[in-house]
DNA sequence: TTGTACGCGTTATCAG
DNA sequence: CTGATAACGCGTACAA
């Protein structure tokens, strides 16, 4: 079913339906009453991609993320496919793969398709790499980086201050008396690097030596939590309290505190990072640096739109985060 | 940048550079080096929606889902994609959101992009006015529910037995020497009602009238499973084991038990569903049925991409769930 | 108020 | 082996 068959029908032009489908003035009414009547009867919609072709536009949106799975991911991903939904684009999503190599293969696949815009969800994107695969593929089209910042002419950022935010989770446990604090998380983002650093300077403040701090890498499970838990402890039991890079860490952490015989808060102070589901699934309930994914995502999805319909806009938006305290601190 | 510019600067025609790329055969070596040469070059890529009107096809997935959020469906979600970017075909995601008029929406959007195929996911989608939306919009291409069937003639239906998997729920209790067995649930989609046909029926086998079967109603979130579980306690404090319809609300029953001061499994026994993320993070760990998210989004993508490629299949593809003993019964 | 003709970027067909 | 031409479904100047 096209514009010609139910142009055919009514007796009228293609360019005839085309206008009533459309609502283009200048068009009688009884043609006009006509057309729709043809148009409900055998509920016709027009074909966007052709229309695109025509227009210069696909009302595609490309959003690229390293893993959906993820779950705050996941929550930025719904509330942007809701805010493109509304406003009548559609969303395209890629699972780039943790790899430099993968992630420009996505870009290249958002090309192929001529997205009107794409939205690069986490820190991980902020490498060299993607940024030669966005001008490579992407040139010509708005791209916003979600926590994360390239500087192109194309691209758009939406941080939040992590680095800000762990200082002032230092400040809380240091308030709650716990005095030597440590730090375990992943070190392989931008993202996880800044919230290292937050960690480092403030201990610094408050006279620590750099060679004091204690630290330990794990990746973004629970199972690597858990055993990052143990070994620190094993090394220095007299640790007062732990900040993790990100909830699911904690989570594991957790578990390995009651293996171990430990009381949270009382004995071993815990505090996450991203305040996902885990925070609120652990027993006792993780207090957690809040990086504000849905008010990111907004922003990020209300950027881009604007920037695709030719709004100019802030390169860079800085939002702050906010501890949720629960139970663990 | 187009064929046409390529063409130029290699000196052939459009046609010339169209067969280089789609490596048809019948093109002298040496111009097609020169072809190849001048698109490396410009890293050019074909527009796919230009291709798909001449080709009569978008190489473009619907997937329908209610909420994104939803655990099982992210995993399940994640698994297509992958499928389908591996083959060429994009992804475009909707969240459709619980109501039947907004499915029905959804399903029309996907009409709007020429998607070449859809995947519904999660067995809400089995109701009247969504079979009336496909017939509507989808009624050309092939449609897989994930989790439901429809009975269309382009509808295929990838299940799982709820049913004989909750029986098997209710036998390992008793197994464990639980006798009173209570359900709690959400109630409000045939995937739901199939888990608790499983325990009324069961039951029932085990000589129980059903009006002595211990039920009642939750939704799919913590807080409502700690309720539900408080108020069931209130009312049958003897019962011995507890199924759950989804693990997200055995999350929440557990921190019930905790706060109650019962013991799992020793005192109360917990069963949830989906063998999801919540189900290792409660403490002790879930036991939970696995519905078997994984293989089904791997089938319910295969057998799309195969019907949009033209291979037939079963119309119903049944799938087994097991149980995942962990430390709560 | 309406229709004709063209172009969007690509592929298929047919002629050379 | 290659090029010209006609589609694909739609929107839009321009003409009537």
């Amino acid at each position: 079913m096209t514009i010609y068959d139910i142009a055919k029908m009514a007796g009228v032009s293609a360019s005839t339906v085309s206008r009533v489908i459309n609502e283009k003035p200048g068009i009688k009414e009884s043609t006009r009453e006509k057309v729709k009547q043809l148009l409900r009867e055998y509920n016709y919609t027009p074909d966007e991609n052709a229309r695109g072709l025509v227009n210069r536009n696909t009302r595609l949106i490309g959003i690229l993320v390293v893993d959906i799975r993820s779950a705050h991911h996941t929550d930025l991903a719904f509330v942007v496919e809701n805010y493109l939904r509304e406003r009548g684009y559609c969303a395209i999503i890629i699972n780039a793969g943790p790899s430099e190599d993968q992630m420009a293969e996505g870009l290249k696949l958002l090309e192929q398709r001529r997205v009107d815009g794409a939205l690069l969800v986490g820190s991980m994107f902020q490498n060299e790499q993607v940024k030669q695969g966005i001008f490579e593929h992407l040139r010509e089209v708005p791209v916003v980086l979600a926590n994360g910042y390239l500087d192109l002419p194309n691209v758009y950022g939406v941080l939040v201050d992590e680095c800000d935010g762990v200082k002032r989770c230092v400040e809380l446990l240091r308030k709650k008396g716990k005095e030597k604090l440590a730090y375990i998380g992943t070190m392989d983002s931008p993202s996880s690097m800044a919230k290292l650093k937050g960690y480092q300077e403030k201990m610094k403040e408050f006279g620590y030596d750099s060679s004091d701090l204690i630290i330990e890498e794990a990746d973004a499970d629970r199972e690597s939590g858990y055993e990052a838990t143990v070994r620190l402890l094993r090394k220095h039991g007299e640790v007062e309290g732990i900040i993790y890079s990100e909830d699911v860490i904690a989570a594991g952490a957790v578990r390995a505190f009651w293996d171990l015989g430990y009381k949270i808060p009382e004995d071993k102070a815990v505090l996450g990072i991203d305040n996902t589901i885990y925070g609120e699934l652990t027993y006792p309930k993780l207090t957690s640096l809040d990086n504000k994914m849905t008010e990111m995502a907004y922003e990020a999805a209300r950027i881009l739109v604007e920037a695709v319909e030719g709004k100019t806009n802030t390169k860079r938006l800085m939002l702050f985060s906010d501890i949720v305290e629960r139970e663990s601190t």
